[in-house]
DNA sequence: ATACGAATTCAAGTCGACTTTAAGTCAAGT
DNA sequence: ACTTGACTTAAAGTCGACTTGAATTCGTAT
């Protein structure tokens, strides 16, 4: 399979998959002359790199949990990783009931409402390590 | 209040204060010479900041919800937001889940299981219009 | 009145994940 | 053999949300 077609199959653009190349995500099984060659592994593999995105992990991250060998997963990391993203999942659901209340709430000021102080409290404390989701686009 | 006062409070550097009222999040309510100064409201405006950001709201989107008069929110985009969070929330569980499942089944490849195959076909449909969370630092 | 630390402005730098551009290479069709 | 269009590289540009740096201005304590 040449880069045109991982492209058009994956959805990604050519550049996408060299800078991934670049960074160790995927590997070319090959090159005809110049051009790239992947193998059918590298489709699966952009599967999993689009699951890590969509979970807000970093593509650094989304490269540890894959091991040295090639195709195996890092097991614990992805435990590790499913347990950080839960705790998003939390934090997220509260911002939710928080922004429906403000919406329906009818006090004239959010400030005066108990529910919605208690909620602000939690959003002014600070995030835990690492960073959250990133750089989603809509490329339609 | 002074810059350096708020900062104190909020947590957030002097720096980001000057720059959330560069964008027009925050206004001082007058100077002292050069300098600028906060009323308590200030805080509870950034509190809101806070509750947005971590909601994965950008800043413009946030700007937009304060409507022009000043403590008002724009309630239709509150519950706007709500229910793509909520969309957003479904979707990460799905995600942790499948991070889970990864992590414990024991097919040797993941491509093998049908669970983890649905996922990956989840994950690698186009994100919806709009950004995700982004730029959360710890800074403890 | 003078020094000092804190605040100010404006421009430029940073970070991650890409995208874009320019200039060059090459496989394949005619 | 020659053209063409897809591919290549390296470098630079983009975006949002800030941060940093340099040069400057001031309020306050002495």
């Amino acid at each position: 399979m040449d880069i045109a077609e991982v492209a058009r199959i994956s959805g990604l653009p050519a550049s996408t998959l060299r800078y991934y190349e670049e960074k160790g995500l995927i590997r070319s099984s090959g090159r005809v002359g110049l051009r790239r060659q992947f193998d059918t592994a590298t489709l699966q593999r952009l599967g999993l790199i689009a699951l890590g995105r969509r979970a807000g992990l970093s593509l650094d991250q989304i490269a540890t949990m894959f091991s040295a060998d090639g195709m195996n997963i890092d097991r614990d990391l992805l435990r590790a990783q499913a347990l950080e993203l839960d705790r998003r999942i939390q934090e997220l659901a509260l911002m939710r009931d928080g922004l429906l209340h403000a919406a329906d709430c009818n006090a004239a000021s959010h400030f005066e409402c108990p529910k919605f102080l208690r909620l602000l409290k939690i959003s002014t404390r600070k995030p835990r390590t690492g960073r959250i989701g990133k750089n989603f686009k809509n490329g339609d």
